[in-house]
DNA sequence: CATGAATGAGCGTTCATTCAT
DNA sequence: CATGAATGAACGCTCATTCAT
């Protein structure tokens, strides 16, 4: 799993779990404060409730804790994607929901996004490559549900585009929050950006 | 101007400029490769071609040289959407031109929006208003050329978001490149990119 | 307690004193050699005993060392004169006593005292008041002390300024040593200052 | 004489004296705000009203400024000895004349003095060798004063330790005015310390 | 003689990581 | 498993000194 790459010299998986956990939380919190980079790993095994030789117990380098909490901050991203998306029968309804369900997490999530979304790069490798697959796959969820949810035909290509538009356009709320929050609240921001969308892909509808 | 915000020790202005300028260009190289936190003022100055002590001459810390760096690059940027915007008859025509050389311009800036854009953060109080209000400013302009360009009216609203839209379309062909690639030509995306922002506002076009 | 002005990350605190000593110890010898300005602080880790990074788990800065320093050397002092004033039967014999005691310190304490007498200017702030408040202490200590010795009444501000008299002699055979061991041997010096001394508050005694 | 023992790459004798005196008073107003260590070679030549080029037109090392300053203390205490000795007919009057004018002195120089003091063991080998002799010669003079001048014989030991005392008294309320301004001005000081030492020397006298 | 841009050794300080207890 | 004291490489930055102009 999503986890293993990461060493531990602890073996009891429970408690790698438990104390991974701990760990996210504290990670998440600082690095909203100062970004990854001015946080100390010191800092870090503090604000999880244990000390640095602890924390040591179950990371290798500070590199894996940004990897952890990037890793965790997808997979509630990817979680809420599926929640909401209906397999069975799309509609374009759905497709709606599902980007308004993503547009609120973003904005939940709040400078959570933020950070996975800046430092990612800071990551090396094999890591970086594995969180971008991650990624990816969120992005052709939505491309997929694009296609499906339609009910003309639309090529590929435009539905990639249109996937990674809504994408932005959901992480845009998270960073130009300064800006665009002096003129919309979160759902009139939902609401025209949908209202592009549509548009977009020609359909007229009586919002 | 804007580079007067940073003291330098040494008097003759060319000098400062010229200097500035080798700093600006080593800066970016690293930055690229290493990001900014990972990138040491020694290594800024051998990019840069002198010493770490003529570094200093012209910079009071590593962040100013980060500051240099986004303004630059946001002057870049300035630059050519002042260029292509056609001030005395505006139409959508212009508008289309403008938001070609500007996706254009980010590709050929390369790595150069992507630092800038995960970077700022980096800055600390005034300096980062400074950039932020040069990237507001730009914003505006977009916003002000789709007023202006389209033969219908449109909500001041809507188009602050549809700047916007452009804005970070442009940027994630920046930094989406290594998925979009696969799929598009620069041309291609601009191409399906401007269809769609056709159809969001509304305009039927045989392109 | 005095020290704990001064932050450590350490917790154990018999620890922090065992490795303050060393600190003390060794930053004496290298002050004497070479000033506090001069030292480096990996000198100091290196003389006493362990490794930069951990110098810095048991002060903050540099300035620290010289604090901890000054305090211990005040505190040498203050020990001493405290140990050989008979508080309960003051008389001239004991006066006497002490200034012999203090001056036979200073003697021994050699550079020690010159250190401090030299080089408090350098500390900032809080700090500086602190180690002149405790220097303060002493010469009230001696003050008291002549005034209640004395068998005659003696103004207090003619007590003060002996008090600092006889304070500052003992600093002079610390730090001009080099001039007065030409002509005498600390015994000398001292029988010749107190003669002086009970001369300037008109006793008559046979020596 | 004195300054050639600081070499200059400048012939011409009367620009050396003009700049090294332009130098050693923007020096001693910098040593007194901050300290010769804390004091930076370019503050000098500002402060001197040249350029750092030329200050080492004069001087070959920071060490020679403070030397140069030193040097400078050292001559006006001894112009203010000389000046007020009455070497043709010696008296205790004239004696007491001179303690009260070098405690002037002392006054208005006010931290020249310290600086002097405090620093002069940052001098290296001959230098302070040559500060350290001039100090010898004022408390020479002092001592030779006392003897000639008292009506009665005194042992040249006793008279060296009174000419130290007196010597040390002065400079004791050049840094320790921030204790003994809060009983005495400076003439009660004076009074006072002329008492003590007049007692000492066992002469009555109605003040 | 005067200038000031250039240099780089060296400083104080931090912090990821280790390992004995 | 947990702890936290110890380590030292590495960082940002300063400043005495030089030398071409």
């Amino acid at each position: 799993m999503t986890e293993d790459q990461i060493l531990s010299s602890v073996k009891d998986k429970e408690l790698i779990e438990k104390r991974r956990n701990q760990m996210i939380e504290g990670a998440i919190t600082l690095f909203k404060e100062k970004g990854f980079h001015k946080t100390t790993t010191r800092e870090i095994a503090k604000e999880a409730g244990f000390s640095i030789g602890t924390l040591y117990e179950y990371i290798r380098t500070k590199e894996d804790v940004l990897f952890l909490v990037c890793d965790a901050i997808y997979d509630q991203v990817h979680a809420c994607l599926e929640e909401s998306i209906d397999h069975e029968s799309p509609s374009l309804e759905n497709l709606i929901n599902v980007t308004k369900s993503y547009f609120r997490l973003i904005d939940e999530m709040q400078e959570g996004v933020i950070i996975m979304y800046q430092e990612v790069k800071s990551l090396e490798g094999e890591k970086k490559e594995y969180v971008l697959k991650k990624e990816r796959e969120m992005v052709d969820m939505l491309e997929h549900l694009i296609i499906t949810s339609l009910p003309h035909k639309m090529e590929q290509a435009d539905a990639e585009i249109l996937a990674n538009n809504i994408f932005v356009q959901g992480q845009m709320w998270g960073f130009r929050r300064w800006m665009l929050q002096k003129q919309f609240s979160l759902e009139e921001y939902i609401d025209r950006q949908i209202h592009f969308l549509l548009q977009a892909i020609d359909i007229k509808r009586e919002d």
